[in-house]
DNA sequence: GTTGAAACCGGTTGTCT
DNA sequence: AGACAACCGGTTTCAAC
């Protein structure tokens, strides 16, 4: 499926802001309530926009701190990577998780209440996974820029 | 202002999917329409729920790569940070900008077509900034998880 | 792709308990 | 705070152009 300009900027304009009408979008880009409509419709279907969601104030929530860690599986066992991106996968404390180039093997995003209650989780969950080799976390201080917009 | 377990099931409803009607919502903790709605707009007057957004895909639209880099700047020269900040917040392309703790500075996330273009952007966006004086550039390999769930 | 009409549905408001 | 009824607005579908 081919986007036009009409299309991307339909997609922009409903990530930046999903509680827009139809209508108002339709204004936006010259057309009636009726093609837009479709054409949401369209993108919906073809997987471009994945899911509506509500965004949380994470601080607001007592989730204050974000650390992203570094970690370094023991690549000698086989099972290391299938149970790490498993265990991984169902704690809720990681936002993202990628396998990453370079001198370690994942970079995690986690978020916790505190420093204290991060370090529960880390001994709790992450230091115990055989396939661990090594972690070191790194403590976000302040938070310069976060969206989740894609240019377009 | 303090939130019930009602008002935090109501939050973890919406961030997993906005398009929930108040209907639906009401028949899940329980309550009826008005008193759901209430909440709700309360929620977001409180700024619990900053905004609903929709989430788009990435590989679709052609950005099949992320980096995530690490930036050292020239501590030396006191308005570093201060430009750094307003560099990173115009483009486009970062996605999530931190400072954090440890042997570097910032972490950034930045999305790009593919690795040549991630090339023309940081020679063109990053290298150029007086303010730095290090990068490294780690490429995402595979994303093995990627939320923007809070864990209620 | 546009327009207009109609049915539908959820959001909204006011009122009552 | 919750339930109920009435109203309003947007969405959705259809037909005609």
């Amino acid at each position: 499926m081919a986007l036009d300009t009409t299309d991307l900027s339909i997609l922009n304009k409903l990530q930046a802001n999903a509680q827009l009408t139809t209508k108002e979008i339709a204004a936006a880009v010259n057309l009636s309530v009726t093609p837009v409509h479709d054409r949401i419709r369209k993108l919906e279907r073809a997987g471009y926009i994945e899911r509506y969601v509500a965004l949380l104030n994470r601080k607001k929530l007592g989730k204050s701190l974000v650390v992203y860690c570094n970690v370094t599986l023991d690549k000698q066992r086989k099972e290391s990577f299938e149970e790490f991106n498993a265990a991984v996968s169902r704690l809720p404390e990681v936002l993202e998780c990628s396998v990453v180039s370079g001198s370690f093997d994942y970079l995690l995003k986690v978020i916790a209440n505190d420093v204290e209650a991060y370090n529960a989780f880390y001994q709790q969950n992450l230091s115990v996974l055989q396939s661990v080799l090594h972690i070191s976390s790194f403590f976000v201080m302040s938070e310069v820029k976060s969206t989740t917009e894609i240019p377009i």
